[in-house]
RNA sequence: GGGAGCUUAGCUCAGCUGGUUCAGAGCACCUGCCUUACAAGCAGGGGGUCAAUGGUUCGAACCCAUUAGUUCCCA
């Protein structure tokens, strides 16, 4: 059979995934004998396209998933999408947009069948990409965070935890779009430097003639809605004004002269008028000094006049009697025009009234809208809160008492923090896709909460006897979509959980719950993974996994994150096209600790695809072995038996340490020790050491005994590989023989270890550093490899046991003994032992003194170094035992090392 | 403003409870090789006052303090 020279993954990939898919080796069901390992993948966005990020996420969550079914658990990976409320509604609202369709001209329930219709067509891409990059998931278990049941467990949680008194309707601050006409999160305002003007106003003190306070603002607008005025008490300026009032200029409001350590004192005047119902700073500075918040804007941005002017009346310009500059001429001026507007009338009003000191230019940054690009009006609204004090207590506890471990550890201090300062939930979301609030009110004022319309209208008659079923109207807003993934992995398995209880759970539930391992980013460490805890510890009193593993942000080289804005990421099926699905996840992970950013550079993809064409050439050479079938041609060598043995032992040392990094969760550390054992060990030296010899142009014949150790040593590698590089090893796992249909590498049992032998590695160490000290030898006196040269140790000993396997890698004509020295040889030393090399002509008298000379200096400044410690007192006295032992080790090492450099010194 | 982390070779990172003359890996780099598995390769090589300063200690990349730079989080 032909096996081309470089590996092309392309169709491997593809035949081998849709085996295993045909195979049904990713479904995993209950069973009681074998013990779960389960693994809840992080939903993405199902508006979302594969990028970087998912990339990195779930080949490792690949891996893990992989190597846990390979060592006999049954394991799970369940995947799915969240429905991204924000996200979701932005695309469709948009896609609308290009239609012509206004989403404010479209009920509720049409937008959601767009919605509902998007989602069908291309909703959940992102899973069908996720398979080219080999992810083994439980496509059958595949969930959506807004199907029929798992909303219900939403809206269940919600009426559960309002029965529990977790939940109640406060007044927030939120970033309002006035264009949009909706709140949007913190993420979707873009702060812009701009121009603006900063204006110095005056207000009169109260009870004064000729008093004034002067403030500064670049929002003159909402002095409408000032309700204080603030000024640090350690500003000597103002000490005086302790108690006093002021009056706000044009509504003629008077507000009380506030002291608080926020206001700078050299911004301004130092004098800050508060507005906190228009800015989140004085909403705060509102709350802790009890001030009355009036909001003077319509939704719209414009001037809402009967609130500014505190006027309960509407206007009616015909019966009004107008008296210029009255506070009610002002409204009438002012209601519903835009605030810019007004911003420029209340200019000129207050410099007309003399309220005006000056205007100076400045430059701030002002919050625009992502979507509209409109400015961001600072606006309090009526909002639904999950108290987090309480219930969060246990998600705390069982982070720092080690129930739940987070990987890197130094996210635990991260976590405490914020659960220790855990600030109230805002659960709503001014949009209609997503699980809609079950709280309905009646027409005088009457809240509660309930699943159907029929239920809320019982109970909100039972206050209002009179209400008739169609003046119940449900909250309009959503929920955040958090409120339902943190949920997931309870729901995934069991929707009905939250209705059933946890004594009642179903058998995948039962089974699965308590997931292992959860792996996701840093960022989402409060807004998901603490949550789930607290959900979890909440319905079920479980932990809802045992470890999380938190990956980098995988930025670009320039430590930019990578974004469609910037276009600085590439497409990760562009990617997985050039360089192979196995070569583009060696490359994610190489250089990915937990935790750590990832500077991502195609170049480690790049890496990871020489890597696998690598183990593509080792299996090629072995595929190339004719095996002997004569008895005399199937003598083996001393050598191979010398390389297999040694490679035994060094699969088994290597393979412990591997592990022990994926016990640790040290994905890049354990992938690396992998590839070493690959790359060095296997082929540099291993194959090199049994490989046999061309005798006139033709490859001899391998015995048989080396060629199965080889065959046993390629299978076991391929299998500690198989998680990193899953299609290459099970294509060549099938290349190397006919295999039963059931009988793949991705079942295969994980490589067993067995003891080492460390002294046999050490001595093989020996045998490494002479070959490359002949291989130096050559280089330095331009001796060609072809050329046989003889090793001679000085030693009382007549043979070990990697002396042939020397013999064959630096191509030695012997390697012998001798008691003596050997004279005009070149010499040198590996640990204590003398090592020769004739060279006949070859040797240069001058240079070889030197580079003795040089060692020697070498060892007498070591010698003196570790003298001086053993001469000093207290290192004696303090230093334990075995520390002393090495150094007293190091001295007699140095010296006889020393008194041998001397003799070959004398030698010259 | 508050909090957490980071700073070790050109780059990305290891370095566990302080103890080899005081530092490792991969990539990159340099030199020589197309040596019939692999040039996506082979053989060899150079490269770091461990951010700075001070302290603790017989001994510090590691512990403590201060400073500088840098990243992230604050719903």
């Amino acid at each position: 059979m032909e096996i081309a020279k470089t590996y092309n993954p392309a169709e491997a990939e593809s035949k081998w995934y849709a085996y295993w898919i045909k195979q049904q080796f990713f479904k995993s069901s209950p069973d009681k004998n074998k013990k779960p390992y389960t693994i809840v993948m992080p939903p993405p966005n199902v508006t979302g396209v594969l990028h970087m990020g998912h990339m990195l996420n779930n080949t490792i969550q690949d891996v893990l998933i992989r190597r846990a079914r390979m060592l006999g658990y049954n394991a799970c990976w369940v995947a799915g999408t969240d429905h991204a409320s924000i996200a979701t509604e932005a695309k469709v609202v948009a896609l609308l947009k290009e239609k012509g369709i206004k989403k404010t001209d479209l009920s509720r329930e049409k937008f959601l069948e767009h919605a509902w219709d998007w989602k069908e067509k291309y909703g959940g891409i992102i899973l069908e990409q996720l398979k080219k990059l080999g992810a083994s998931c439980d496509w059958d278990r595949t969930r959506f965070t807004m199907e029929n049941d798992l909303s219900e467990a939403v809206i269940d949680v919600f009426i559960d935890l309002y029965n529990k008194g977790h939940i109640y309707r406060g007044v927030r601050m939120v970033n309002w779009d006035p264009q949009g006409l909706t709140a949007v999160s913190d993420e979707e305002v873009i702060y812009k430097e701009v121009n603006s003007k900063l204006y110095y106003v005056k207000y009169k003190i109260e009870g004064s003639t000729n008093e004034w306070i002067t403030i500064a603002t670049t929002r003159p607008e909402t002095i409408l809605g000032d309700t204080a005025i603030c000024v640090n008490p350690n500003d000597e300026r103002y000490t005086h004004l302790k108690g006093k009032r002021a009056i706000v200029p044009i509504v003629n409001r008077s507000v009380p002269i506030i002291f608080d350590e926020y206001v700078d004192k050299d911004f301004g005047t130092g004098a800050l008028k508060v507005t906190p119902a228009h800015d989140i700073n004085d909403y705060n500075l509102g709350i802790k000094h009890k001030i009355e918040n009036i909001d003077v804007l319509n939704d719209d941005a414009t001037i809402n006049s009967y609130k500014a002017f505190q006027i309960q009346k509407p206007f009616d310009s015909k019966h009004e009697a107008l008296e210029k500059n009255s506070p009610r001429s002002y409204a009438l001026m002012y209601h519903n025009r835009d605030r810019f507007d007004i911003r420029k009338q209340i200019a000129k009003d207050l410099e007309e009234l003399g309220h005006l000191v000056k205007i100076e230019d400045i430059k701030n940054k002002v919050g625009t809208s992502e979507r509209t690009g409109a400015v961001i009006e600072p606006k309090l609204s009526l909002q639904w809160f999950l108290k987090m004090d309480k219930i969060s207590k246990p998600a705390l506890e069982a982070v720092l008492n080690g129930e739940i471990n987070l990987i890197p550890e130094k996210f635990v201090n991260t976590y405490k923090h914020w659960l220790e300062n855990v600030h109230d939930w805002c659960v709503s979301r001014q949009l209609w896709w997503g699980q809609r609030i079950p709280a309905w009110y009646d027409d005088k004022g009457n809240t509660v909460v309930a699943k159907t319309l029929n239920e809320a209208f019982e109970k909100l008659k039972i206050e209002n006897v009179t209400l008739k079923i169609e003046n119940v109207k449900q909250d309009d807003d959503v929920l955040d979509t958090w409120f339902s993934s943190w949920l997931w992995p309870l729901t995934v398995f069991d929707p009905k959980i939250i209705q059933n209880g946890w004594d009642k759970a179903n058998k995948d539930l039962n089974y699965y719950y308590p997931t292992n391992d959860l792996v996701t980013a840093p960022e989402i460490l409060f807004f998901w993974v603490a949550r789930m805890i607290i959900a979890g510890k909440e319905y079920t009193n479980q932990k809802p996994f045992t470890n999380v593993y938190l990956t980098g942000i995988v930025r670009d080289k320039l430590g930019r994150k990578m974004s469609k804005s910037l276009g600085n990421s590439p497409d990760p099926l562009d990617l997985i096209a050039k360089y192979g699905a196995d070569g583009v996840r060696v490359g994610m992970l190489l250089s990915s600790p937990a935790g750590n950013d990832l500077l991502f550079d195609e170049s480690y993809c790049e890496q990871g695809r020489n890597f696998a064409n690598k183990v593509w050439n080792a299996f090629r050479l072995i595929k190339s072995f004719t095996v002997s079938s004569s008895e005399v041609e199937n003598a083996q060598p001393q050598s191979s038996v010398a390389a297999i043995t040694w490679f035994e032992n060094k699969l088994s040392e290597q393979l412990e340490i591997i592990n022990e990094h994926y016990a640790k969760y040290r994905m890049s550390d354990a992938l690396m020790a992998t590839y070493k054992l690959v790359w060095d060990d296997f082929c540099a030296w291993y194959l090199e050491a049994i490989k046999p010899e061309f005798i006139d142009g033709k490859a001899q014949p391998i015995d048989k005994t080396t060629y199965d150790a080889t065959i046993n040593f390629l299978e076991s590698l391929l299998k500690i590989m198989h998680p990193w590089i899953p299609f290459l090893t099970e294509e060549i796992w099938h290349l190397i023989k006919e295999r039963d249909e059931k009988d793949c590498i991705i079942v295969a049992e994980w490589t067993k270890q067995s003891a080492v032998d460390r002294n046999l590695l050490a001595e093989f160490e020996v045998a490494k550093e002479l070959v490359t000290m002949v291989r130096n030898v050559r280089a330095q006196k331009q001796i060609s490899p072809k050329e046989k040269l003889e090793v001679i140790e000085k030693s009382d000993a007549s043979r070990s046991y990697f002396d042939n396997v020397v013999v064959k890698l630096a191509n030695l004509s012997a390697f012998n003994y001798s008691k003596e020295k050997v004279e005009g040889a070149f010499a040198f030393q590996i640990k204590t032992t003398e090592f020769f090399i004739p060279l006949a002509n070859n040797i240069n008298a001058e240079e070889e003194k030197e580079r003795l000379t040089k060692d020697l200096e070498y060892n007498k400044g070591f010698l003196f170094s570790v003298q001086k410690k053993l001469a000093n007192e207290k290192f004696v006295a303090n230093a334990k035992p075995e520390i002393i032992a090495v150094e007293r080790k190091k001295e007699s090492d140095a010296l006889s090392k020393i008194k041998a450099i001397e003799e070959q010194l004398a030698a010259f």
